[in-house]
RNA sequence: GCGGAUGUGGUGAAAUUGGUAGACACGCUAGACUUAGGAUCUAGUGCCGUGAGGUGUGUGGGUUCGACUCCCUCCAUCCGCACCA
């Protein structure tokens, strides 16, 4: 019988099932080995073929391992807290577990079909009860910690507590947002409100009024990291400011370490470097500047204080608090336009308009700090509120928008730098040698700063210090899908639930909209209906989608441990993902939180690693084939791509089942859809409609997905898993196109015609010794399979199979050692093909991951002959087959004196000739 | 604007420390067989040229006996950040 797929998945599926054989556990006796894929939000459309991508690469890999002797943990589970559920249940009624589960449920069938070797005991659900149990009991320790400073790690509030009771907060180093400073006697002063008040500006998950990303389509604020050009990342809804009290992480704790720990991790560079921008740290100095006729003083953070002397005014963000005090009585008007035309224009606005300079003069003046001179302050939206102090000190002549702003409204710049130029534009460069600035005459830039922060810190006015661009993260959503907050209210101040009441489970409501008066779906909650109620009232809130993500590859390790999140042996165990596989649209959301979380749960001494995932790959996309029929603006009329031509079509998606080959089956498209029924074409001259085409993002809305399931059923999920790493390096973004699949499909069949016969029975022989060549075939595939699978180079090592096999072909190789050693090599990508012939060359059932993957021996490689290129001024010629015995002089000499090589010499004489031995021969002339 | 990545046949791509550019496939062309099929097999296939040969890895330059690979310049595409003081 022919390779019959269908029959042999189906099969091997079920024996894998039946007998538990992806099952592992803890065995210190074997190292250990970690490869997580990052698990998926279970949508409604299920899998299209660009999903397993990254499954495929993490399948291949941990099976590669597991033949390699480790103990392999490789678990599966679900992002399974998500906006679409909800959105569906607004709409129909039904539950989102309800249509969570049945998601689940598809995702598992299409999962199962690929022959992956998860183990299933081991799955995840972050909107199981069980599981957010502990994400709620996580969320309860950030609430109970600070980050100290002096020790560099997260400690108990406790700790805080005491040193408040022992000396206030005057001395403390924690990372803050308190604005105000008191003694140890004020704080025993304070009524317990007080006091809960002043620790949310220490706590590492805090209360706290702050300006958020209010998304109004989807009824609830969004982080950072979801918000993308001014619109939300789902979506694409716009996204505007408001200030709301809200849960954060101060996350911004951990800016240094997060940047730090960059270098120990091994993922791409572009990553990293994303991450590294997005914690956007600066080294300088805070300077103040007192403001004549007022009592408080501007801070403003500088990158270069070595320019003081060269500010020539201050520039505050419209939103400055000093602003509505510090504005003299003839530019109120004008001042308090401009402010209210920047809270109209929205942060996009203020964004996408940076030509244009716009700002006000206030009338007040600030005085220098060092030469005392007076300087006039300005407000202008191109300071930002949210960075920094909200203020700066511009320098036009070292700072090209403070330039252009001077420029714009006529004030003097000052030109500070020796030698330099500033009649086009300012000096950014951090060279030259400083002038007119006092004391700092003749430094370079970095003696400068050096000096100006020496200097501002002795007089009082500076400090040197460093700023991150990170921002604490916003950690609730006014949804109902989501992670319950493990916190009750009493007289509006938060309180942690106690563990033994943990968790708090979702409770059941009328609707899953927002309240009559904008509360979050949970208001809706009666009191009965919480599995727990303390207090005047519940969280209403729930916690963001990366709540969830953030620590489950700590789960997998102790997915039913009830007593704790993870055992502390099991995560001494299995410690970090060594392995980590997923997309590049995490670099700042959830890569970086898990992060921080790690971080934390490791300062707390949860778990003994700091980093989660040490070595990353980012697969590429698989994008779609959309195609596209051209209808006549206004009518029902379509026209084939060849006849558009001065005629006003607007392109409209069409599925890609309705076109073969940019052919349209204008049968089926005009039951496609009603409006199509009656439709007319206008066609090629051969009677043919042809669509165009173009390469996007798959997606339901174009009609272009490609689900597996349909390949599978063609193909086989073999043929599947080894075409999707055959298309190319799996980092690598590519078009999805069937046409190729047929080659890696005949390359599994030629394989099967290599083992057995037409009826299916093995031709595969024992006891005969495998000839020279077979085995030179054999181990050059398993030199190149290793090295290739080492480097993560998944699909150069297709080819190396098909070479393999192409060779043992015309070998008319039927060894049973070289032949089931080559199965083994292949097993990784073709579980159930080679399962299958393990089976039928005499192998016992199901036993063939138990196996040794093969090790490479040089011996069979040994050549005594090689065909030399002989090249010509580096251009290759002809080749001369020689014996490898022959040294350097020996090959000159055999090569000089060939007929071929008299004739590309032409007569001439050779300059010089190179013999690289074994290599090459390359003659100058 | 800044940062990162990538540019090789008609297509997906390979070439790991500088050493035969285009492996392996798809597609295409011709042929064989044929129960006419999306099966199998054989030969060919970077481009120009009948040929000898020339030419060729985004562009232009450099280093080298020799460059897809190293250095400099410019261009294109994709991704990220974007008034961050």
């Amino acid at each position: 019988m022919e390779y019959n797929f269908r029959e042999i998945e189906s099969k091997w599926i079920s024996f894998w099932q039946a007998n538990n054989s992806y099952q592992v556990s803890e065995d210190s006796t074997k190292e250990k080995y970690y490869i997580l894929d990052m698990f998926p939000y279970p949508s409604g459309a299920g899998l299209h073929v660009g999903h397993p991508l990254g499954y495929i690469a993490s399948d291949v890999l941990a099976r590669y391992k597991k033949l390699q002797g480790y103990n392999v943990l490789h678990p599966m589970g679900y992002d399974s807290f998500g906006l679409p559920a909800e959105q569906y249940a607004i709409q129909t009624g039904q539950h989102p577990a309800v249509t969570t589960e049945e998601n689940i449920k598809r995702y598992r069938s299409q999962l199962d079909q690929l022959g992956f070797c998860y183990d299933w005991d081991r799955e995840v659900r972050t909107s199981s009860p069980e599981y957010y149990k502990w994400t709620q009991w996580i969320f309860k320790q950030l609430f109970d910690c600070y980050y100290n400073e002096k020790s560099d790690k997260a400690e108990r509030i406790s700790i805080l507590i005491e040193e408040f009771e022992a000396n206030g907060n005057t001395k403390i180093q924690a990372s803050h947002d308190c604005e105000i400073e008191f003694t140890s006697i004020e704080w025993k002063s304070f009524d317990s409100e007080k006091k809960e008040a002043v620790l949310q500006n220490y706590r590492l998950a805090y209360l706290a009024d702050s300006w958020v990303n209010w998304c109004p389509e989807l009824g609830t604020v969004l982080a950072n990291d979801e918000v993308i050009n001014g619109k939300s990342e789902r979506g694409g809804h716009p996204v505007v400011q408001k200030k709301m009290r809200q849960w954060s992480m101060r996350i911004k704790a951990y800016a240094e370490r997060l940047l730090q720990g960059l270098g120990q991790i091994d993922w791409t560079d572009s990553l990293k470097e994303q991450q590294k921008n997005w914690i956007g740290k600066s080294v300088g100095c805070s300077v103040i500047f007192n403001i004549e006729g007022y009592d408080s003083p501007v801070e403003v953070f500088t990158t270069r204080p070595d320019t003081i002397f060269g500010v020539s005014f201050m520039v505050l963000a419209p939103e400055h608090p000093y602003v509505e005090h510090i504005t003299t009585e003839s530019n109120k008007k004008a001042v308090l336009n401009y402010q209210q035309a920047a809270t109209k224009k929205s942060e996009r606005d203020r964004q996408s308009d940076v030509k244009s300079i716009t700002g006000e003069n206030t009338g007040a003046f600030a005085i220098h700090p060092l030469s005392g001179e007076k300087i006039e302050i300005w407000i202008a939206d191109y300071v930002l509120a949210s960075y920094g102090t909200g203020a700066v000190m511009a320098v036009p002549c070292g700072d090209q928008r403070d330039y252009d702003f001077a420029r714009h409204f006529d004030i003097p710049i000052k030109n500070i730098f020796a030698d330099v130029d500033l009649s086009e534009a300012a000096h950014t460069d951090k060279t030259g040698i400083l002038k007119d600035s006092a004391f700092l005459d003749g430094c370079s830039v970095p003696e400068g700063i050096k000096k100006s922060i020496e200097t501002l810190e002795l007089k009082g006015f500076g400090k040197g210090k460093t700023n991150y661009r990170l921002r604490d993260a916003v950690f609730s959503r006014q949804r109902y899908w989501g992670e319950p907050f493990p916190i009750y209210y009493k007289d509006e101040l938060p309180y942690a639930v106690e563990d033994q009441n943990l968790p708090i489970e979702l409770p059941k409501v009328d609707s899953y909209l927002p309240t009559q008066e904008g509360e979050p779906p949970l208001a809706r909650a009666a009191k009965d209906s919480w599995n727990y109620f303390a207090g005047d009232r519940m969280e209403f809130n729930t916690m963001p989608g990366w709540a969830g993500s953030s620590w489950y590859f700590l789960r997998y390790m102790d997915p039913s441990n009830e007593n704790e999140f993870v055992s502390k042996e099991k995560s001494e165990y299995w410690k970090q993902v060594d392995l980590y596989i997923g997309g590049a649209e995490h670099a700042t959301g959830h890569l970086l939180y898990s992060r921080f979380w790690t971080k934390f749960l490791f300062d707390q001494g949860y778990i003994s690693f700091e980093e989660p995932f040490h070595k990353l790959i980012n697969q590429g996309m698989i994008l779609g084939k959309s195609s596209f029929v051209y209808r006549i603006a206004d009518s029902n009329t379509f026209v084939s791509k060849g006849k558009l031509q001065g005629q006003d079509t607007q392109a409209i998606h069409v599925d890609i089942s309705l076109v073969e080959n940019n052919k349209l089956n204008i049968e089926d498209f005009k039951k496609w859809r009603k409006e199509y029924a009656d439709a007319s074409f206008i066609l090629e001259e051969n009677g043919d409609y042809i669509c165009g085409d173009e390469v996007e993002k798959m997606s339901k809305s174009k009609f272009n997905v490609q689900t597996p399931d349909e390949l599978i059923q063609n193909y086989g999920a073999d043929t599947l898993r080894l075409y999707e790493m055959f298309l190319g390096p799996i980092e690598q973004s590519k078009p999805w196109d069937t046409k190729g699949i047929s080659g890696v499909h005949n390359f599994l069949r030629k394989c099967w015609r290599l083992y057995c016969n037409p009826e299916g029975e093995s031709i595969v022989q024992q006891g005969q010794e495998a000839t020279k060549a077979a085995l030179k075939t054999l181990h050059k595939t398993i030199k190149k399979v290793t090295d290739d699978l080492d480097r993560y180079s998944l699909n150069t090592c297709v080819s190396t199979f098909m070479i393999a096999v192409n060779e043992f072909t015309e070998q008319k190789c039927k060894n049973l050692e070289v032949l089931e050693q080559f199965l083994i090599l292949l097993a990784p990508y073709a579980p159930h093909f080679c399962e299958e012939l393990w089976m039928k060359i005499g192998k016992e059932e199901g036993s063939l991951f138990a196996a040794n993957f093969p090790v490479f021996n040089a011996d069979h490689l040994v050549e005594d002959s090689f065909d030399y290129p002989i090249s010509f001024n580096g251009k290759m010629r002809f080749k001369a087959n020689l014996s490898l015995s022959l040294d350097r002089t020996e090959v000159q000499k055999e090569v000089e004196n060939m007929e071929l090589t008299k004739k590309w010499l032409d007569g001439k004489t050779p300059k010089k000739v190179i013999v690289v031995h074994g290599k090459i021969v390359n003659i100058v002339v």
